[in-house]
DNA sequence: GTCTATAAGCCGATAGAC
DNA sequence: GTCTATCGGCTTATAGAC
């Protein structure tokens, strides 16, 4: 199929980027559309004139709009996973180390592809459940698991169940996120972040900070 | 325009009556298809088809697919706003009644047209900026403005931002929702309510209960 | 591999009979 | 008011030139 060129190795390894660029063109492309118009909103001509080629390319790098969408995506997801948060050392007094996890994660909601990505994958969750999935497990799991684990391994912020807590503290975030950016919330339903993050970071270090700063 | 019949007012009520019962007919029709499919991913040949009407039927009582659209959300929201919240007095020890809130809360997963409505109000959030508004000022602000003011009332619980607190309340539970049920969290990570519920319960009336049960 | 052109069917919305 | 029939236009996907 592909044409090996006898003269010079190099025209078959300009074929290969070349052919990877247009790969890239085409995602590009149609990740913008996809994560603003949603699948069945989205046509192939529309990602065609956006990412600059036409359809009969697209269909030659990929099967169908599923196959599109569904590569699309995971994509997306994967590179929000990069998200650095388990990478970095859990260290640090709590309260401080708490606020920079929970200011961290809600500085996301300026990402617009993170929101974009958040709003499409639910949207099609019934349609795409094994995105779904894949979001659950490569977004959502991971940061959950890891601050269940910190909380764990410090048991004088004496903390009942560390999972669920976990799953509080982002999970509260997360609907933050949602209603502020995703519903728009963020101009009718007036909050401060920091208000959320202090209430949050408080709540965690209940009985390790009574010592501290109460007499009961 | 409409026809008055001189003979018997029943007829123009009849006529009326029959004309509502359409119009409902539609809209039950419609809700299945649009809360399953999606704005774009439904036709208006499909709603016509699920309601048992024609399609010229359903554009003499709806200007456009976009205006059934919306009527449509708007009849489910405010349905679901009748979820007996505010109505019920705020009274008893605040561990059992937080308990009862949180638990009431989480019963609506159980309910599928809360879930779609859920997923169909987030999907077409950029489309439909009106309806999330809606929806949030409807379903969203009114439990968590409750629970405000419930907290404001009772200052032996000693919460520094009671509504700062009621939004991470809510919002935890609400997330736990789209996780598990919109994303199908169920089928691939396993949290029971009940652990979510007692860490909520306990984190709202940490301090109301030290001097009961700790002794630091 | 990439393009233009086109197939075959579905879309929202309307016209006209009754 | 409700139906059947239909109109352009847009949809996904493919055929064939280069």
């Amino acid at each position: 199929m592909s044409v090996v060129h006898p003269q010079s190795g190099k025209k078959l390894d300009n074929t290969k980027a070349s052919t990877n660029l247009k790969r890239e063109q085409i995602l590009q492309g149609a990740t913008r559309v996809f994560l603003q118009h949603g699948y069945a909103g989205t046509s192939m001509d529309r990602v065609a004139t956006e990412a600059g080629v036409s359809k009969q390319t697209i269909y030659s790098h990929f099967q169908d709009k599923n196959g599109l969408f569904t590569a699309l995506i995971e994509r997306v997801t994967t590179r929000q996973f990069q998200f650095k948060f388990g990478s970095e050392a859990l260290q640090g007094k709590p309260t401080l180390l708490l606020r920079q996890i929970a200011q961290g994660y809600l500085n996301r909601m300026e990402d617009r592809e993170f929101v974009d990505l958040l709003r499409v994958v639910v949207a099609e969750s019934a349609r795409f459940p094994e995105l779904a999935a894949l979001y659950t497990h490569t977004v959502i799991q991971p940061p959950c698991h890891s601050l269940s684990q910190y909380f764990k391994s410090h048991p004088e912020l004496q903390i009942s169940d560390p999972e669920a807590l976990a799953q509080i503290f982002f999970g509260s975030l997360s609907a933050f996120i949602l209603s502020q950016q995703v519903l728009h919330g963020k101009y009718t339903v007036l909050m401060e972040n920091q208000r959320l993050v202090d209430s949050l970071v408080e709540l965690c270090c209940k009985f390790h900070l009574i010592p501290q700063n109460r007499t009961l």
